[in-house]
DNA sequence: CTGTTAGCGCGTTCAA
DNA sequence: TTGAACGCGCTAACAG
């Protein structure tokens, strides 16, 4: 690989590989004066330690898994913004792994993972996964995961999510408020902790206005596979009037068959999509978002992973944070809790 | 970190670890009846190697690192997606790195790398990147470079783009066409290989319709400094009637000025930006954009890297690999080529 | 076909 | 205050 390692530093002072290690690591049993010499020396030869050699030696490896669905959504591309505004100054490298929605891809890396390829993990979980034994299992051997977004609440560990229950709630009631009498609900899966917890505020609110819930109005599956369920409701005689989209990318889909079926949006079909897509309320007047604090739960989920790895012992705990997400239309932020 | 290895399975079986280590990559100097035996434990105990120790004996890590300025970009999220779809197959691993557009931490990550953390790097400029220094120390110690989108021009090493000279013609012709005779060029410095080229594309355009150049629709600097310029570019008496925005970021910002000083967007404004923004055209019917082939880009980086790594001998050469990038606009798409 | 030996570069005894 | 020796887990050269 390099070149200049310890020996080199060593032999060029002469003075020993385990001197130079210590002075480097700013140990009390070396004096200034020999510390000075080794710092001095490293710098100008352009030393950087071997992570791999460390790590094999310390068992750590001050690497972060982050394990996401996807990484062009607007929600999680911020989410590792946040993850590294706290595990960046800490010095520890963050490894990025993409599930696009697959259990088992979700399994693979979780499994990869038992190598001790990094000291902990931050995951929002995949569409598909509906049980944790790989989750589990990593844990019991001593790596610690926090879950954010999507979480799964029987779990032991931290959890970082908002409050969907009420945000899927606020969401429907402005749709009826709007005018809205047949309000459909898009979600990728009914595993999805986030899509469920929306799912029971939107019936909360249709129940509330005496609106009854309709099982053909609730469109669940992965995105092929509601691409063609959404349209055919679209197409159908009494197609809905509001549309309330529990991931970005099917609302991206929603707008898709809207235009394709010239179906003009606000008039014949009124959105709220769950996203974080800055220029979404800016780009169409009319669209209403709910926008999670994503920058924010990614932080939260880093800290609290780190709270975790500098115990001396770890110990899984189920932990609770819930964030507040707004409802962004183009003239008002309503705070969902 | 954890327990399995080698020298566990050796001993369970009676064998030595050199000879578990072989039968294990399958070489052909071990017997298939001990293979067997040695594949069936490994299963059963759930053996993973430790990479570590594997990279600190191969010299090689088998992981790549990805420099890029921001994750909150389609642009550069599709392109993860692209150097992924290459990598994961490979048994590659991808470390990201954000520079945020600051050249510093640029050096710094690049500087960090010669612990030979990564095997290659893909990578995309800083918006501040005026030398490559730091790049031409990494690859003289044998480690491989792939730039793309931002690249420099004099670098000796592979370089995937857009056309972009051709697609700053091609947008501002565009507007020329809409009826804009003042048109404003946005870009984040003028350091940046995309930005020049573009601009170049888009005084070309100017030129060619007798409408004079004018240094003051000429912007250039940080999102934050960019703001107050444009906010200035756009109360002043003879504010310009078309926006060419070179960077997705600067796109926003200008979409946000215009809101704020009510300029309505297409009538008072055009704006065209470089942006892959799936719901950029849906959201709004009246935006148009220039969209790379940003997966296909991050496909040919890690494509072209990879190439580099499987040589014996890794001798720097420059390659330059265009893609066609599309002028899209609600009723039309355009090839800018 | 299998085993022995010797490191990769670093950090941690323990002895001087 | 410094250094010698050992081993983290794995691979590679060389014997047998």
């Amino acid at each position: 690989m390099e070149n200049v390692n310890l020996k080199k530093l060593a032999q060029t002072l002469n003075l020993s590989v385990s001197t130079v290690s210590k002075a480097l690591q700013d140990s009390h049993e070396i004096s200034q004066e020999t510390k000075r010499r080794v710092l001095d020396l490293a710098k100008s030869l352009n030393y950087v330690p071997n992570p791999y050699a460390s790590s094999l030696r310390r068992k750590k490896s001050k690497t972060i898994g982050v394990v996401i669905p996807e990484v062009t959504d607007s929600f999680f591309s911020l989410a590792i913004k946040g993850i590294e505004s706290i595990v960046q100054p800490k010095g520890y490298h963050t490894l990025i792994y993409l599930t696009y929605e697959s259990l088992a891809r979700e399994q693979t890396i979780l499994q990869e993972f038992q190598s001790g390829r990094v000291d902990g993990v931050i995951m929002s979980l995949s569409g598909e996964t509906n049980r944790i034994g790989h989750l589990e299992t990593l844990q019991a051997k001593g790596i610690p995961i926090v879950l954010f977004d999507r979480i799964f609440d029987e779990a032991t560990m931290a959890q970082i999510t908002t409050n969907d229950f009420e945000s899927g709630y606020q969401a429907t009631r402005h749709l009826i408020e709007q005018g809205c009498r047949r309000v459909a609900f898009l979600s990728l899966s009914d595993s999805l902790s986030i899509s469920n917890q929306r799912l029971e505020g939107y019936k909360r609110a249709l129940a509330e206005s005496q609106i009854a819930a309709q099982d053909d109005l609730i469109v669940n599956g992965s995105r092929e596979i509601s691409q063609e369920l959404i349209r055919t409701l679209l197409q159908s005689p009494q197609r809905p009037d509001g549309l309330l989209a529990s991931v970005e990318k099917l609302a991206i889909t929603a707008y898709q068959l809207c235009e394709e079926l010239n179906l003009t949006i606000p008039d014949a079909v009124k959105i709220i999509a769950f996203s974080n897509l800055e220029t979404a309320s800016l780009l169409n007047p009319s669209l209403t978002t709910i926008t999670q604090p994503a920058f924010d739960m990614g932080k939260a989920a880093a800290i609290a992973l780190f709270r975790n790895l500098e115990k001396t012992y770890f110990d899984p705990q189920k932990e609770s944070i819930v964030l507040p997400s707004l409802l962004v239309c183009r003239n008002s932020t309503r705070r969902c809790n």
